[in-house]
DNA sequence: TATTTACCTACTGTGTCAATATGTTTTATA
DNA sequence: TATAAAACATATTGACACAGTAGGTAAATA
């Protein structure tokens, strides 16, 4: 199950692309519009400008806007960078992790091939593909 | 994710398929083959009998045994048992929960085509397809 | 200088996960 | 019939993540 942080985020960023804008859009607006606690979209916010999604701008007349067109977004890199890797299991999240039975493991390649379908999925699903 | 749960529960189920027997093979058996606690698979082993999985026998020569051939047993039906629909959002895993928003949800048709994409892969994955 | 906005730090209640602990019941066998 | 081996049952626990809330600081504009 995705959490909210990755959900709630993929929302602000339609509703910044719905906003056809080149101003900042103010969080207090999108958490209105969205029905979530602005509160806690603050959290959510700051992690998207941190991970190079959105910019923010402080002050009056400030808030937030998308740093690309919404078809140079996929929806795999905005639920990533919020959620960690999308992976079935531990030992696929984790390019380092050693599992001493990875070499017997029955279950490995059905992960690994479920992993790439996940992949493929969330990555050529662009944000401008939620707009219609 | 998937749970521990589920992913112990196919590990068990590997090794039943794997001893080819007749018998009921125990628990202890299985613990210690897998590296897993055995007071930990006591409770799996309980809810894999309940859901129909398998049959448990009491007593000396006891344990438990597959009730169908690999082949029949998908690994969709094994995970879902285990840990519930395997829905990447909550109001696709309950068709009772009604969200007030799903009529303008901009994201739900995504949610959607994964979930039924999700199913067809595991559910179309058999257990004898683990075994090789 | 006042207002609006983002940004920062800390805290908290709830629930799930992954077990452990301690039994009781059932069944074959010596 | 006693014993051992096994499943079955119930309760508890520690750690952690989730989904927020609370209260404040910094920045920018008018």
């Amino acid at each position: 199950m995705f959490s909210t942080k990755g959900r709630y985020a993929l929302r602000v960023m339609i509703d910044l692309a719905q906003q056809h804008s080149e101003e900042f859009i103010p969080l207090k607006d999108i958490a209105e519009r969205q029905d979530i606690s602005k509160k806690y979209l603050e959290i959510i916010a700051k992690d998207m400008v941190k991970g190079g999604l959105i910019t923010g701008a402080s002050g009056k007349h400030g808030g937030y806007k998308l740093r690309k067109a919404p078809s140079e977004y996929s929806v795999g890199e905005i639920i990533e960078l919020m959620e960690g890797p999308m992976a079935p299991v531990a030992c696929l999240a984790d390019p380092d992790y050693e599992c001493e039975r990875k070499d017997k493991c029955k279950t490995l390649p059905m992960w690994t091939e479920f992993y790439d379908l996940e992949k493929e999925f969330f990555y050529n699903k662009k944000l401008s593909d939620l707009l219609a």
